[in-house]
DNA sequence: CGGAACATTGACCCATGTCAAGTGTCGTGG
DNA sequence: CCACGACACTTGACATGGGTCAATGTTCCG
């Protein structure tokens, strides 16, 4: 069972061959950090990957309310769609540079390529699976359970990278991790504290974190409430 | 922008010609309400075109808490994906037909048909479209909000399968609707009821639900706190 | 007719939201 | 190099929406 949380649209798009050459000398653009690389209603001219930052992707209701469905780090894939329009925005959370790749020339690499669209099912699917995790996530799951989820992510995205899965850096702020949970910023922060209490995790800055105890951590993040005791009797 | 919630993957496959064709000879299979057509941790072997009837797809925590993360109505897809195992599980909630279609037809397909990879990935972009709304409904909308944003996806897809968008029959039970909208059963009994309070629905079961002032109910989804008086001065 | 499954309703409670101070932290300009 | 302002984060007090637990009602089917 997948219990965990994927942070991203997991587009990590290996396979694209033919497609990643065009994709190498599409053009690159730089955007800020809150910059907008396209918002909802904006004609889905490109598709973006992600060369270095990150990007948060997200719906917003008519009263302000927000959801990040999504973040998007290297090597993902943004803006993929059946629409001709956006359905969602995207806006960078750090400076970031992107390949741009007209909707032109994806509907002509599909052409030549006709295993091509099969391998954007294939992303697509992925993105799906994700999506669905985190619905089971902002669904079911307790705060403390969306956070150590949302902790444990990175961690095992770090561990795929060959990076730390103990260390890490957060991109975003907390309001955004609490849009992403369906938190406000102050259970995200509250949350925070009370796994540094618990000494769980350590935060030597508000967007580096330390996991301590991951074995605990992955207790709480399936409901075990009481993780510490768990992992004593079975470690 | 797309603030309703759609029900179903939205995979009412009308694209799919020449697919079409083998779907329409692939073995026919009965399942009575509450049985299973796969769970998560199967073989990915096949995939399934409902017929008739209605398949809940969901996924569950080690303890039993549930998330359906759609509806599967006839004409809809399931078993999609890029995984080798299903990771999910589909029970039907009444008696259903459908068309299985093996892995291996649906490679030689796409092998023969080239278009048709990109066809499924239309498809699986409507499907995360879909999860995407939800997202937002489950991590963003108040109770009274996502049980509305629920009967009027269930009005608009009856108002596209040329229905009365005002009166339909729900086939799932309150406990499968709560599942869906990260809600209890009691959270859901009680909308309904105050709901019917308010004479913007009437129960004459509890399974048949008719919509009397869908204005109304189309503001309270947006998060109008006080959809009567707005629908009162503005109609 | 009886029982099982589903739905409703009520009373109570608690996790999380809201509102309101504070406390870093960082970048900029003097 | 320091002072300032802006922004992010933390923390506290309090409110409340929705969960929990429990009883009752309803429907359906054997």
């Amino acid at each position: 069972m997948q219990t965990h949380l994927a942070l991203q649209p997991a587009v990590t798009a290996r396979p694209l061959t033919g497609f990643e050459q065009t994709l190498a000398s599409a053009a690159l653009k730089r955007v800020e950090a809150k910059e907008f690389v396209f918002v909802e209603g904006d004609a889905a001219s490109h598709v973006y990957r992600v060369e270095t930052g990150a990007v948060a992707l997200f719906k917003v209701l008519a009263d302000g309310r927000r959801q990040i469905v999504g973040f998007a780090y290297p090597g993902d894939l943004i803006g993929l769609g059946a629409e001709v329009e956006h359905v969602m925005n995207a806006q960078a959370i750090k400076p970031t540079r992107l390949r741009c790749l007209p909707m032109s020339g994806l509907h002509r690499s599909v052409a030549q390529d006709p295993s091509l669209g099969f391998k954007l099912y294939q992303v697509l699917a992925r993105e799906l699976a994700s999506a669905r995790d985190l619905m089971l996530t902002t669904g079911q799951r307790s705060a403390t359970e969306r956070v150590v989820s949302f902790l444990l992510a990175f961690s095992r995205r770090n561990e795929r990278n060959g990076q730390d899965p103990a260390a890490f850096e957060l991109p975003m702020t907390r309001a955004d991790i609490g849009d992403f949970l369906g938190l406000t910023i102050e259970t995200v922060s509250r949350t925070f504290t009370k796994l540094k209490t618990m000494a769980l995790i350590e935060l030597p800055h508000s967007s580096q974190v330390k996991l301590i105890d991951i074995d605990a951590l992955e207790n709480l993040a399936i409901g075990n409430k009481d993780a510490m005791s768990i992992t004593a009797i079975g470690g």
